[in-house]
DNA sequence: TTCTTTCTTTACGTTAACGTAAATGTAAAC
DNA sequence: GTTTACATTTACGTTAACGTAAAGAAAGAA
């Protein structure tokens, strides 16, 4: 453990923006459904690394087809010190959940991309007949 | 080459709904925006094998959160051997696309799964403090 | 024949995830 | 001091991907 006076940085609403290609409109949804948190200095939001870590989760969230429901539940599930039993089991019951399905995205990922490929070599055998035709009617 | 007298299956819409888990509602407006053309037997449709394995595409597709127009370019890819040299130059770029795509999803879904398997360790330790603290209270 | 099932078309409704515009505030730059 | 840049809230608009309901046709079973 290092002791804790390490720097918090902090960011403004076009720092996120910029840095993670997502606009503000965005970001300030995710708050209004309350994914983000930002403290404010008076009105304007101040973001913490906490929040850059889960507008990420997010975005990696999207890039993988989640909702914003979706989402939310993949953060509930990186603080899983607290609660009671109950809550615990449901949080696992969760996670395996999307063990699964991320399980199911991989084989379909695999297929996916056995097919492109196949496409690919297709097409360039077909693109090299396109080239040979074009040199005989020229 | 097999000599050409296969039989063709065919399947009513509720045959597909049921055996893909999709509702009929679904089928037919996929049908509506052009990815699926059944034939039809009076008014009622008729599904070949071709449309049950552009129906798996769709379906695959939105496992990995791909808009059904992301579909189309998808199917759209099964037979590269038609069309013009640009056309083909295009397809292929596609393609490239999206592999680079399911590359990332890829990266994404070993990160998360990296994450889900730490998240499980510590549920798993936070519910054996619960179980213990719950037999010392008994 | 009447009932039941399965199909059809038409059309309005719904939800998520923002886009977009308007009106306003504040702080630094010129 | 006013322009510029970025911030805010409020609120209506938009798109995709269906849901849902209504009304009717065809076909087989009772």
């Amino acid at each position: 453990m290092k002791s804790g006076h390490e720097v918090q940085h902090q960011f403004s609403i076009s720092d996120m923006s910029q840095e993670f290609d997502v606009t503000t409109r965005s970001i300030r949804h995710y708050e209004d459904i309350g994914l983000l948190t930002p403290k404010r200095r008076g009105q304007t939001r101040i973001y913490s690394t906490t929040d850059r870590t889960k507008l990420k989760l997010i975005l990696r969230g999207k890039r993988l087809g989640f909702s914003l429901e979706e989402s939310r539940e993949i953060i509930n599930m990186y603080n899983p010190t607290q609660g009671n039993k109950g809550q615990l089991q449901r949080l696992l019951d969760g996670i395996q959940h999307q063990k699964q399905k991320l399980k199911q995205q991989k084989n379909d990922i695999n297929k996916m991309m056995h097919d492109l490929k196949n496409a690919e070599e297709t097409c360039l055998k077909a693109l090299g007949q396109a080239l040979k035709t074009e040199d005989i009617q020229t």
